[in-house]
DNA sequence: CTGAAAGCGCTTACAG
DNA sequence: CTGAAAGCGCTTACAG
């Protein structure tokens, strides 16, 4: 047939056999940090890749606000046009996983529900990796540890927020909440907050920060108040883009592996479509890289 | 109808009235630089938001080689799947375009073509802006000035060497072919490309660099020379991603303004698939942002 | 102007 | 096992 160049018409066929081999991905809205970080096109070629060999395409979600993710959701399922659904994030309460949830539609999250367990997920144990970096900076001699978290909003914030308190709780630190500041994914965002932290009457002696970018913003702030990194305050973050490797002072940063999360939120969803699997979930192994930030 | 439940089936809509409001989005290949670059994201949030305005969805390719490319292409426009295609990069006899141009299948380049002038494209002035750039730096007095491109396979590569050698020949400096290297988009590549540079009899006393990421390893190169930036050396580099803003030293880079040339791109698209529009370019102005790696 | 029929290009289930 | 018919869920062109 293809010698007589004949090629088959994919609408025509997604609509006799009800099968679009097309998987919905829905975008952090752009107010969102998640399409500056690097984080995004690392998970997304990890997707496409096994998407790839899988003979799906992907179909983007083109939305600007985050009250227009659920739309575009209802908008692909309604109207047919994918056999499943990647979520990029995840939030508290989130409506897109309640919606997906109860329309019994195949989907998958990148990050995790505190409400449903019985959903395919993929994640990395953020609670764990806060944990172990804490622990870590009171090894060192830390005792006043803040944290600068992203949107409360998001699982990933409560999971890390519990990691952090954990790992002081257990060692008799008290959790002082005036070192806890929420922020947004952004540099200007993690400079605002460092400086209400360096504000304070007893400065911090680390700070552990949601992402490089905020980072950046933090060792800004720290170096206008003539302090020294990691002597006087250590530093650090998430995520291990190559801002951590060239920032000054180099950042240590947890390597949250996005390609390996993004191929297997992909691989565990096109199970679920074509095997008909259970909800299956995943856990991705992070990876503290530890640079001059911290002693 | 909607309070009823009732949605229209997308998929048979699209057979019915041959339009699927569908653009495909021709990604470069992973082993290509875009990826890792923060040009693309910001690309793409341009495409997505006004495809997002005028109702249309993006089918992205899911290609992991360069030759999957046009493969893409070709299941897209065959199997009906969209209305319009945008490519995000150009080359040099570029064989996605040709077929594109051959199909008469509605189309726009993000970057330009060296073969043909009346298809749908938005680019900067990549020659004038390497241009200036080099213009610059012999203002401030450097002569031996070395410019380490991308891959030669790419109009942007062709259309600076161009800018390039033109302020030289203008100024009376002397091409010399073995300050042009050419590497790929990525840290390890400025490295090398620096290293075989510095390690000529006479070394350059300033260095143009295809994009930031390169421009670090570059940085890195000199440091290790023990040389000073940009009093032995200057660097000016391109896309002016936050790397620019926090290398040591800061990087005067070129702001290319990728969500303009996003937007422009799908706005184009758009206008000569609804429209019918003529083909038409766009030129999308850039700025030199000036910083510490040049005098 | 309205409504029923034909058609988009496939797949599927069924008659032979 | 093969081949023609019915059906997927819309839109469009046409008869009334």
């Amino acid at each position: 047939m293809n010698i007589l160049g004949y090629y088959p018409n994919v609408i025509a066929r997604s609509l006799a056999n009800r099968k679009t081999n097309t998987i919905g991905l829905i975008m952090p809205s752009f107010s969102d940090m998640l399409f500056i970080n690097p984080f995004f096109p690392e998970a997304l070629r990890g997707i496409s890749s096994v998407l790839s060999e899988n003979s799906y395409d992907i179909l983007m979600s083109t939305n600007s606000k985050h009250k227009e993710e659920l739309e575009s959701i209802q908008k692909f399922i309604r109207g047919k046009r994918v056999d499943g659904i990647i979520l990029m994030s995840s939030r508290v309460k989130d409506e897109c996983i309640e919606f997906l949830k109860q329309s019994k539609f195949p989907f998958v999250v990148i990050g995790s529900s505190l409400e449903y367990n019985d959903i395919n997920f993929v994640d990395n144990d953020n609670e764990k990796a806060t944990y172990d970096i804490t622990n870590y900076l009171i090894q060192k001699g830390c005792s006043n540890i803040a944290l600068i978290a992203g949107s409360i909003d998001l699982v990933v914030t409560i999971n890390r927020l519990s990691g952090y308190k954990k790992a002081l709780q257990e060692n008799d630190i008290q959790i002082n909440n005036e070192y806890i500041v929420v922020g947004e994914f952004l540099e200007e965002s993690g400079y605002i907050s460092a400086k209400r932290l360096l504000s304070l009457e007893n400065i911090p002696d680390a700070i552990i920060v949601a992402d490089d970018i905020m980072a950046l913003g933090v060792i800004k702030a720290i170096k206008e108040k003539n302090l020294k990194i990691p002597e006087d305050i250590s530093i650090a973050s998430f995520n291990n883009s190559i801002l951590a490797k060239t920032s000054t002072p180099t950042l240590t940063s947890v390597d949250v592996n996005p390609l390996k999360l993004g191929m297997s939120a992909a691989s565990i969803l096109i199970n679920s479509i074509d095997k008909n699997d259970k909800s299956k979930s995943l856990v991705v192994d992070y990876e503290i890289i530890f640079r001059d930030s911290t002693k």
